[in-house]
DNA sequence: AATTACCACAACCGCAAAATT
DNA sequence: AAATTTTGCGGTTGTGGTAAT
C-alpha cells in the first residue's frame, strides 16, 4: 500500500509523534496553534473531555489549556480520539453501503456515516474523493453523470458483492480487507427504517448536485432499493451496452489498458478494473 | 542516493442552523 | 425578539509517506 494509512500518530511511534510539530503553525495574532496534533495535545484533550465531558468546545479548549480553537478540538475528538472511532480500511460491506447510500443521498456524508458504525463523515468523504472520484477521473466521467452511476451499479457493486461472497465462502480467503470480527454489521440500505428516509426538504440549504437534490426531495422508496447481497443482481437493469461489455463514453479515447480489464467473464465479459480499490 | 510525483488522510475553512444569552 | 455563541456540515488544502524515476 502506498502512502500512510493514518497521519499523526499511527505512522509514528509515540516519541516520534511527540516531536512531530515542525509543521505546527502558531497563529501570532492570538497564540493559537494549527496543524497536526501532538501526542501531548491529544492526551490533554482526552483528559479534559474525561473531566468536563463533550460539548462547549470553545470553553473546553480554554479549560484544557490547549492553544487550539474549540472547533479544532471537536474535530480532533470526533474524527480521531473518540474511543469508538474505527481505524483502518473500509470493508467491502462498508464500501458497498457507501456507494448505495451515496447514490440516494449524494454528498450527505454525515448522514451516510450514521449508518457505518465507527466511521466518520470525514473518512467517508475521503474515501469517496480518493477512490471513487479517482476512478471517475480516470474514465473522464463526471461522478454525477448517469454513465458513472451505471458503472457503479453495473460493475463496482457487483464486484464488491462478488468479493464479499467469495470471502464468506472461503474462510481462508486472502481478501485484503475483511470485516472486523466484532464490528456490528453495517445495515444495508434495504434494511433502513422509514425514519432513515429523507424529508421532503431538509431546509438546511446544503448544496448537493441538482440530480441528487431532485432525488432527495422525496422520500426514498426502500422497496426499490435492491439488496446488494441478493443472488438476483440489482444491476439487471443495466443497459444492453453495459451488460454486453461497457463501452467508453463517446469522445473518450483513453486506452483500455489503463483502467479496464476484459479477462474476467463473471459479469458480462468486460469489467472495470477495481483491483486497485481493494489493495489498501 | 536524490529527486519528483502521487497518494491517502488529517486538519482547516466558510457557511448556516441551532442553541443560548 | 434580537444578538451572540456554539455546533455541525461539506468543501478544500496541506502534510508526510511511498513508489517511481
Amino acid at each position: 500500500m502506498r502512502g500512510c494509512s493514518l497521519m499523526a500518530s499511527p505512522c509514528k511511534t509515540q516519541s516520534q509523534s511527540s516531536s512531530y510539530s515542525s509543521s505546527v503553525v502558531e497563529d501570532n495574532q492570538n497564540g493559537l496553534r494549527r496543524g497536526p496534533w501532538t501526542v501531548d495535545e491529544d492526551s490533554l484533550l482526552v483528559h479534559s473531555i474525561s473531566v468536563h465531558g463533550e460539548g462547549r468546545w470553545n470553553l473546553l479548549a480554554i479549560r484544557s489549556g490547549l492553544r487550539r480553537t474549540g472547533k479544532s478540538c471537536r474535530l480532533r475528538w470526533l474524527n480521531y480520539l473518540k474511543p469508538d472511532v474505527k481505524r483502518g480500511n473500509l470493508s467491502p460491506q462498508e464500501q458497498l453501503l457507501i456507494l448505495d447510500l451515496h447514490s440516494r443521498w449524494g454528498n450527505r456524508w454525515s448522514k451516510i456515516a450514521q449508518h457505518l458504525p465507527g466511521r466518520t463523515d470525514n473518512e467517508i468523504k475521503n474515501y469517496w474523493r480518493t477512490r471513487v472520484q479517482k476512478q471517475a477521473k480516470l474514465l473522464n466521467i463526471d461522478t454525477n453523470s448517469s454513465e458513472f452511476k451505471e458503472i457503479i451499479n453495473c460493475f463496482w457493486i457487483p464486484r464488491l458483492v462478488h468479493q464479499i461472497n467469495e470471502s464468506s465462502n472461503s474462510p481462508s480467503s486472502s481478501f485484503s480487507s475483511p470485516p472486523p470480527p466484532n464490528m456490528p454489521p453495517a445495515r444495508l440500505a434495504s434494511q433502513l427504517s422509514d425514519t432513515d428516509t429523507l424529508p421532503a426538504a431538509d431546509g438546511k440549504g446544503r448544496h448537493f448536485d441538482t440530480e441528487q437534490n431532485s432525488t432527495s426531495s422525496e422520500s426514498v422508496d426502500i422497496s426499490q432499493v435492491s439488496d446488494p447481497f441478493s443472488d438476483v443482481p440489482s444491476w439487471n437493469h443495466c443497459s444492453e451496452m453495459t451488460a454486453a461489455g461497457f463501452e467508453y463514453p463517446i469522445g473518450n479515447s483513453r486506452s483500455p489498458l489503463t483502467g479496464w480489464v476484459d479477462d474476467d467473464d463473471t459479469f458480462g465479459g468486460c469489467l472495470w478494473n477495481f483491483d486497485g480499490l481493494w489493495q489498501f
